[in-house]
RNA sequence: UCCGGUGUAGCUCAGUUGGUUAGAGCAGCGGACUGUUAAUCCGCGUGGCGUAAGUUCGAGUCUUACCACCGGAGCCA
């Protein structure tokens, strides 16, 4: 930690250690009142916010008169004293000697009123300095930071993996095409097959960073750029890696539900369902869904691909987060193990998130064997010559390994109860918005 | 790309079966108030009714096309 006497600012979040006394905060105006000769200004520093109080026969005329001139978003530095009053949100206030103005907002488009989420989104850049959206954006850095803290702490290394790749990784989704120096090129929708080499390497491994996908994607649950953690684990089958997913889940939620209670509450979020998120989740194979669809009332045929309405159904049968494993092969990616009891089916693995949000993790267990997986390279019409380093993972010690992703806006979006993922994200990359 | 919905002030919306001057709240500006919590009270302003064409004596309102956005499907994390 940085010794206080080296630093300018004082933080909101820290006041209750400078009770009665003399503090300097930096901020911006988040609201302000005035009843005659008293003022009251909501200061936000970023860390949180504090009510300040103005007295004008305290202040004196012209600092007074600058109170009065301050518009939503000024921006200014306030001395006074730190003094608890429950009259107060949060408990302390400021009571003011002198004020700064750095300066004076101009009309703030974003008032406490409603707003449209077009409205919102085109001034997403200002938007970010809202209660709720900083609040989701507070509960976002917990999750990747209990993420991180989970594997480090597993004897995971984080290993990162390229954004400019030459090949298709599943060549089932569109992707960014970019050129590189007279090169095809791509960004990356997935990190994995590098964490299988780093996997190789290491042991374990993930890798944290941004995908993208170019699909023209409007629904409430994709964006063309997202985030994702995609540990991938050497010597490790498909029901250790569940194990992993619901520990490393159960870990995530607990975190969020003891460090960000007060987020959680700005969002009104109804925390019994979080902490029922306790491992172990269910596991239901596709062929047991299939049945529990068709009980349901849905016209589903084996073979098929869960759409969202079926998924919806499934996730909400349950009270936590449901695995459903083994697929049927011919809807799932050439790198994903067979079962060895039966070759129709994967040895791959969906979690579904509860509450209806569906899924939020796609793992398995991944083709070991050289030969199996160089006909399922040309069975789908994949180049050879962008997966021969792939290949070679399969000649030099190739062992069982298997991994997952976790999408994390989709994570944010469930923990928060969130009807739309676009606000999970600092700046939200969809389909017909790029800016801001 | 397909299906459904919406488009009126800076923002959120109202606008009757088509009828002549287009309406409210918030934000903004001026004023009152020493404990406000989206403060309250008084006063002030704002409009190419998404774009283009059509029907009609007359269109914010009806018709068609296009555009933008929202929701859903597909793709998937």
């Amino acid at each position: 930690m940085v010794e206080k006497e080296h630093l300018n600012t004082t933080l909101i979040c820290r006041i209750q250690e400078h009770a009665n006394q003399s503090v300097t905060l930096n901020g911006w105006v988040y609201n302000s009142r005035r009843s005659g000769k008293i003022g009251f200004l909501l200061l936000r520093d970023g860390t949180g916010t504090i009510q300040c109080i103005i007295v004008k026969n305290d202040v004196g005329e012209d600092q007074f008169e600058s109170f009065k001139s301050l518009t939503q978003e000024s921006s200014l530095s306030v001395s006074g004293t730190v003094v608890e009053n429950e009259r107060a949100p949060g408990g302390f206030e400021i009571q003011v000697n002198t004020l700064t103005i750095h300066q004076v907002s101009e009309e703030y488009p974003i008032t406490p009123k409603e707003h449209g989420t077009e409205f919102l989104m085109n001034n997403r850049h200002l938007w970010l300095r809202s209660k709720r959206q900083h609040a989701i954006l507070k509960i976002r850095h917990e999750i990747i930071k209990a993420t991180r803290d989970f594997f480090d702490s597993n004897d995971f290394t984080l290993v990162d993996t390229p954004i400019l790749t030459p090949n298709v990784c599943e060549g089932t989704t569109t992707l960014f095409e970019t050129e590189y120096f007279g090169q095809r090129a791509f960004l990356a929708q997935s990190g994995q097959l590098y964490g299988e080499a780093n996997a190789f390497a290491f042991g374990r491994q993930y890798n944290f960073g941004p995908t993208f996908r170019a699909e023209k994607s409007k629904t409430r649950r994709h964006l063309l750029e997202f985030w994702m953690v995609e540990p991938e684990i050497a010597y490790c089958d498909l029901d250790e890696d569940m194990v992993w997913a619901e520990k490393m889940l159960e870990f995530i939620v607990q975190r969020v539900l003891e460090n960000r209670k007060f987020e959680l509450e700005i969002l009104e979020r109804d925390t019994s369902m979080l902490e029922k998120v306790k491992a172990p989740f269910p596991r239901i194979s596709y062929t047991e869904c299939v049945d529990m669809l068709k009980e349901g009332g849905f016209d589903f045929q084996w073979g098929g691909d869960f759409g969202s309405p079926e998924e919806t159904y499934i996730s909400e049968k349950f009270d936590r987060p449901v695995f459903v494993h083994r697929f049927p092969s011919a809807i799932k990616a050439f790198y994903m193990k067979r079962d060895p009891e039966n070759e129709d089916l994967v040895m791959g693995m969906d979690v579904l998130a509860p509450e209806g949000y569906g899924e939020i993790i796609g793992g398995s267990e991944r083709e070991a064997d050289h030969d199996t997986l160089l006909k399922r390279i040309n069975a789908d019409g994949l180049s050879l010559d962008d997966f021969q380093w792939y290949l070679d993972l399969r000649k030099y010690g190739s062992v069982p390994h298997a991994g997952f992703g976790m999408g994390l806006e989709r994570t944010v979006t469930w923990i928060c109860k969130l009807s739309h993922l676009r606000e999970t994200i600092p700046f939200p990359r969809m389909y017909g918005r790029l800016r801001p």
